[in-house]
DNA sequence: CATGAATGAGTGTTCATTCAT
DNA sequence: CATGAATGAACACTCATTCAT
C-alpha cells in the first residue's frame, strides 16, 4: 500500500498547466473525452490513437476514460453518435419541411452538409472508417447501419422527390444516392488524406468543387440532353 | 505486377553494398516480398500487418525481410512505390489513339479503368493511401506527382477534347477532372473497406454503379437541361 | 452467522475512535460487509473478488467499506476471525455428555460437523486459509491455534476415550486426529475447489464420502484384522 | 526506430549475474522456464505469479517466455503435465510388475510417491489447483482429467487387486480410492499451507503420518474387526 | 457518516527489430 | 546470404485506495 501521497503529483499537475483538476464542474468530462477522442482518432486513427493520450487530453487520467466508456471502441461509438448518427433526425425534419424546388433542396444539402459537418474535426470521421473499417468489423458494421443506411435514406428521400415533381428524370435511387454522397465522402477523405500533404495549387476548394459537382449532377456534362445507349 | 526485381528500391540495394544479385536465382526475393506486402497491406492496412506474415507469404524467413527493408516502413514505400508506376504513358497513348464520341471515350475510359485496375489487388492502393497519408508525408507527395495529377491530367484532356468538340458544355477542367475522379476513387475505396463488411443488400455492384455514375456524369439528374445559374 | 457487529475487529473500532456506533440503526454495517465478504471470499478466492463487489453486496458503497476496514487484507483478517470463532466449547460439551459407544460418537461427530458446518458458507474457510496461508502467516497462525489445535485435541479426546473403553486399539493420537481430520478437510475443500467443475460422474457425495470414510477409519481395508509391523 | 544499443543492457546483464545470456545451450529454454513456472505458481500462487517474473527467474525476457508457451495458461499446463501427468504412464507399469502383497503395494505406493513427489517443489501444485480452481475453470478441469481421474484409477486398480485377492473387505471402489487419496493430499496441502507458519510442536513429520495413515487404512481403528451396521 | 468520482500502478500479450550462427 | 531465437517497448484494461463534497 504505497505512495498515498501520489495524488496531485507533479506529473499529473504538469498534465493540466497547474490548474488543480478537481476543482472542474462535473458534467463536462464525457464531453471533453468525446473531444479529444474526436481530434485524436482523426489526427491519428482509431488503432493508433492510445487511450491513455485521450485522457490526458481531455485532462483526466485513463482510469476515469474507462469510468465513462467500457472500451475504447464504445468510445468510438460514442463519437461517431455524438458527431453524426445523432443529427439524422434533425436533417430528414429539414426535408419535411423544405418548400423550395429539389434542386434548391440538393444545393442546401451539400452546402449546408459541408458548412456543418465538412469544416470541423467530425469531417475526418469517413477517413476513419475507411481506414479501419477491415481491422474493426464491428465499428464497421456500425458505421453502415448508424450512418451510411441513414445517409442514402436520406438524399433517397430527395431523389425521390424530385423524379415524383417532374424535377428529375427517373432513375434507379439506390445508385443514385451514391451518386451524391461519392463526391462528398471524397472531399471529407481528401481533407484528411491526400489533402494535408499536396501542393497548394492542388489544393481543393470546397465551395468551387461542391459548386462543380452540383452543377454536373444536376446537368451533367453533356451540350445537349439526349442520352445515347 | 510485372518484373519485381527490376524495381529494387535504392535503400535495398544501399543494403548490399551493390553487388550484383541478379546473378543468383535468389534475385527474385524483394519481389516476392513486395508482392507479399501489397497483398496484406492492402488486406489489413499497414499497422495490422505483421512482418513475419509478409515473410512467411514470401517463404522467406523474418531476418530475410530485414535485410532487403530496413524497416517496415520502409517495405511499406517500396510496396507503393513498385506498383503505381507509369501505366499514364500507355493511357495516354490510347487517348491519342481513340477516335469515336468523347462520350465513348468517357466510358470506355471507367470501365476500362475498372477492369484493368479496379478488379486486381491494385485497387486497393488508393485506401492504403488514403489511411497512411498522414503517416507517411513524403509518400503522400509522391503519390499527388505521380498519381493524381497524371490521372487528373488524363481526365482534363478528355474533358478538353469533349468541349472543343462541343460534345460538352464549357466547365473549369480541374474541378471537372475531379467529377470523374471521386466516384471512381470511392467506388476502390469501398471496394475495400466498408463494402467487405456490410449486408448483401448494401453491396455495390461496380458495373451498375459505373454506368450510372456514367450517365449521370453526361447528362444530370435533371429532367430538362436548362442550366439555371 | 450470528450478531456481527458484537464482532467489530479493533482495527474498525480505532478507526472510529471509538465512538459508540451502537446507537445508531447503521450499527449493522459491518456485520453485513463481512457477511458479503465470506460470501465472496469463499465463491470467488481473495484475489478475484473485487471490494466494489463486497460493498455492493452489503448495500452500501465502495468507499463506505474502507471507513470500517482499513484496506482489502484488513476485510479479510476480519472475515476469517469472525467466522471461527468459539464452537469448541459446546462441542467439547457434547463430548462430555454423551454416553453411547466410541464408534457411535466418532459418527456422530462426522456427520454432525457436515450438517452444521460443512453445508454452509463456513465451509469455504478451510480453502480460504489454504489458499492465503502464505500471504497472510499472522492469520494462518492464528488459524493454527484457534481451529486446528482445538479440533484436533477434540478429537484426541474421542480417540482417547475408544482406546480407554478398550474400544479402539492403542495409537499415537496426535496423528491419529489428523486421521479423522483430513478426509473432513478435504470434502471441505473439495466442495470448493474441483468439486465445483468437474464431470457430474466425478461428483463427491458427501454422505456416502463420510459413510465410507467412518467404515475405514473403524475397519480398515483389511480382510481380517492382524496388524503387522 | 530508437536504441538499437539496448540489448545486453545493464540490466539485463545484471539479471544473470554478468553471465553473457547468449552463450547458453538453446535446449534448456523450455526446462528452465517450466522450472521457474513451478517455483513462482507453488510460492505465490498461479494468479499473483506474474509472467516477466518467471521470465527474469529463468533468465531470460518476458517475450521469449511467450515463444514457448502461448499463454500464462498454457505454461501452468505444461508445469503440470511436466511434473504429474506424465508419469502415470511409468506408475501404472510399477503396478503391473510389483509382486508382492497389496498391502506392501499400497504401502509402497504412498511412500514412493511422497518420496517422488511430495518432497519436491511438485507437491506443491494440489494447493496450486484448490486455489485457483474457482478462478480457472478450464485449468481445474484439465486437472481433473488429467490428475485426478488417472490417480484414481491408479489407486482403484490397486484396491481392487486386494479385494480380488482376498486381501483386502470388498468395498465401493470409488470412494474407496478416495480414502486413499484424501489424506494424501491433505498432507501436500498441509506442506504448502498451514505447514508453513505453525509452531514446531505442530509440525506433521510426513513419515509417521504416512505411517500411521497406512495402519489404519488398513487396520481402523477398532480393537476387533466386526463391522456394526 | 456516507458517497462515488478520480486515480495510476500493474499485467498478459504482441511484434518490429537485432544478431549470433 | 539466410535464419530464427531473443528482445523489450508498447497498450488496453482493472481495481484498491483516496478524498472533496
Amino acid at each position: 500500500m504505497p505512495s498515498a501521497s501520489s495524488h496531485a503529483s507533479p506529473q499529473a499537475v504538469a498534465l493540466t498547466d497547474g490548474q488543480t483538476r478537481r476543482s472542474r464542474r462535473k458534467g463536462a468530462r464525457p464531453g471533453e473525452l468525446l473531444a479529444a477522442a474526436l481530434d485524436l482518432f482523426v489526427e491519428k486513427g482509431f488503432a493508433a490513437t492510445r487511450v491513455e493520450e485521450v485522457a490526458a487530453r481531455a485532462g483526466v487520467s485513463k482510469g476515469t476514460l474507462f469510468l465513462y466508456f467500457p472500451s475504447k471502441e464504445e468510445l468510438f461509438k460514442a463519437v461517431v453518435r455524438e458527431n453524426i448518427s445523432g443529427r439524422f433526425a434533425e436533417w430528414n425534419e429539414e426535408f419535411d419541411r423544405f418548400e423550395g424546388s429539389t434542386q434548391d433542396m440538393l444545393r442546401y444539402c451539400l452546402f449546408n452538409w459541408w458548412e456543418r459537418l465538412g469544416t470541423t474535426k467530425a469531417s475526418g470521421i469517413p477517413k476513419l472508417m475507411m481506414s479501419e473499417a477491415q481491422n474493426f468489423p464491428e465499428l464497421a458494421s456500425f458505421y453502415q447501419h448508424e450512418v451510411m443506411q441513414p445517409a442514402n435514406t436520406l438524399i433517397q428521400r430527395i431523389l425521390q422527390r424530385g423524379v415524383a415533381r417532374g424535377e428529375f428524370r427517373p432513375m434507379d435511387l439506390r445508385y443514385g444516392a451514391y451518386l451524391v454522397l461519392a463526391p462528398m465522402l471524397f472531399l471529407a477523405l481528401w481533407k484528411h488524406s491526400l489533402g494535408t500533404c499536396c501542393d497548394a495549387q492542388a489544393q481543393l476548394d470546397p465551395q468551387s468543387y461542391l459548386t462543380a459537382q452540383l452543377d454536373m449532377l444536376l446537368h451533367g456534362f453533356c451540350a445537349q440532353t439526349s442520352p445515347t445507349h
